[in-house]
DNA sequence: AGCCATTACTTGCTTGGTCAAGCAACAACA
DNA sequence: TGTTGTTGCTTGACCAAGCAAGTAATGGCT
């Protein structure tokens, strides 16, 4: 907080409305979606958006804090998810050649496949729970719009 | 998932567009909008909603389950968030009349001073990180959108 | 060469959430 | 009136996240 406003504008009903609307899907879509694809071998949502970052990216590797700023996500939580999926094979740790302080978390053959095997009813999750409610706006202008939350100004 | 979707169509540019921002959105805003606030007397946004649900509310009280469901919080989330609360003195809860085993959380007087004090820098934070990017828009088509998502048909 | 500031990541600790199990009060019924 | 099942909430165990502090490699700068 820089300066502390003094009597701001309250919310019109619109405002209001689509702020608690929003509010709410933050809260529940993404235990949603993860419920969604709960099938026999559930992959959390975080590590699959890290298995995917990793997929596309050149040889499959990335360092580390451009997984973690890809994915949201602090260092550190990072340090841990791609802990989780060493654990399970998904990823390795490599150093990183140029500088040996750095690390490169590596998609493994046995993380390609268990993202091709989620990727299906991940993808359909996110179209029935999510896209499907924004059929016919103008999705582009919409995305420019979310593009630019969270900046000031 | 009830059927495995075979090879749903892959996302198109705008739609990919459009859900990578959301889940940005998802990550980041809670965060942004919880350090704005950031006082000297910081009130986490948890607890912040907590304490507006209940001063809507008639006689300032609601029962816990009905308060779980408007933050959207499990209940047991709910137990603890009032139990934070209560210890600050900004909530107290008082057994239900007709029915012994429920519970009602009243907002105190010092609760509302205390949301009182906190909703402008809330609302501020709100403006300027969120709404503030949707001007021009249509914003009640777009509420009536966010309000469908999550379920799904 | 030797030091210092910076960078890249990890680790310890705390917070805030879920789920599952527990407990107490109620409701329905023999 | 006891018993049985259900409801409303709390508690315990766990887990994923963040922040702050620590460690190790690097890159100037003298």
């Amino acid at each position: 907080m820089s300066d502390s406003p003094a009597r701001p504008r309250p919310l019109g009903p619109d405002e209001e409305a689509l702020v608690r609307a929003v509010v709410k899907v933050m809260y529940v879509l993404p235990r949603t979606i993860d419920a969604d694809m709960a099938g026999d071998r559930q992959l959390p949502l975080t590590e699959y958006t890290a298995l995917m970052h990793l997929s596309e990216a050149p040889e499959r590797r990335m360092r580390m804090h451009e997984l973690a700023s890809a994915c949201h996500l602090s260092l550190s939580g990072m340090t841990r998810t791609v802990a989780r999926l060493e654990t399970q094979g998904l990823v390795k740790r490599e150093r990183c050649e140029e500088d040996a302080r750095g690390w490169n978390a590596i998609l493994t053959d046995a993380g390609l496949a268990r993202l091709q095997e989620s990727w299906p009813s991940h993808l359909a999750a996110i179209r029935r729970r999510f896209l499907r409610h924004f059929e016919g706006l103008d999705l582009a202008q919409l995305a420019r719009a979310f593009e630019r939350v969270g900046t000031a100004d």
